[in-house]
DNA sequence: TTGACATGCAACCAATCGGTTGCCTAATGT
DNA sequence: ACATTAGGCAACCGATTGGTTGCATGTCAA
């Protein structure tokens, strides 16, 4: 779970991701075009991101296709947001009432 | 945005959220008991949380209360999470094809 | 008023991070 | 066959991070 959140905590690894929701299965070299990075770099990226689970890949020949691996993405939403939203509503009414009473 | 992002990546800091989430309004002293950590550290941190607005503060004498704003985490879910959620199966069945075509 | 308590500020430190450069290996296509 | 293409490995670098210690300030209560 803390592999997930701080894989996801780099703009540039959110950026992957979003290459991959918008076309899934690209090359290494396919995801570093137009990115102002060198190639180790990306490789570097998604070596994390694969550590977390959040991209699997496949070797094809010289080629290494990327894979997004949407259920971690899906697990933070499920077993950590949904936690602070159920809270939400009563944590909202008491943060504004304190903030009211701010000069008492 | 991407404050909310780094500033989760910790478990320190998800702990301290944690924490506020089962008792809003508590002030540094409380939140530091019985954490591993030492006063100022935990200081930086909240530093951290409050500055991607994820924790709003009220002094309030020589205390310091802090409240949970579960705004950001939700949005989080709504404009980040769910993006990810909605190519899920697709993503999904797409990745276990390519993975059972693994030895072509 | 004075001592204890709650917090703030700043300097410092080692470890990690994001990125680079340079070189190496393995497929591919002509 | 051989140049090209796709990718891997490792060393290095500066900046950031997570944490510490030491000291200063403000507030409360006896």
């Amino acid at each position: 779970m803390d592999d997930v959140f701080k894989a996801l905590a780099d703009a540039s690894r959110r950026a992957l991701l979003d290459r991959l929701h918008a076309r899934n299965g690209q090359t290494l070299t396919e995801l570093c075009d137009g990115l102002a990075m060198t190639r180790q770099a990306v490789t570097k990226h998604l070596a994390i991101l694969e550590a977390a689970n959040l991209v699997a890949t496949i070797r094809h020949g010289r080629e290494k296709l990327h894979y997004l691996n949407p259920v971690p993405i899906h697990e933070i939403g499920e077993r950590w947001i949904r936690k602070f939203e159920r809270g939400k509503l009563a944590a909202l009414s008491e943060l504004k009432r304190q903030l009211e009473r701010r000069d008492e």
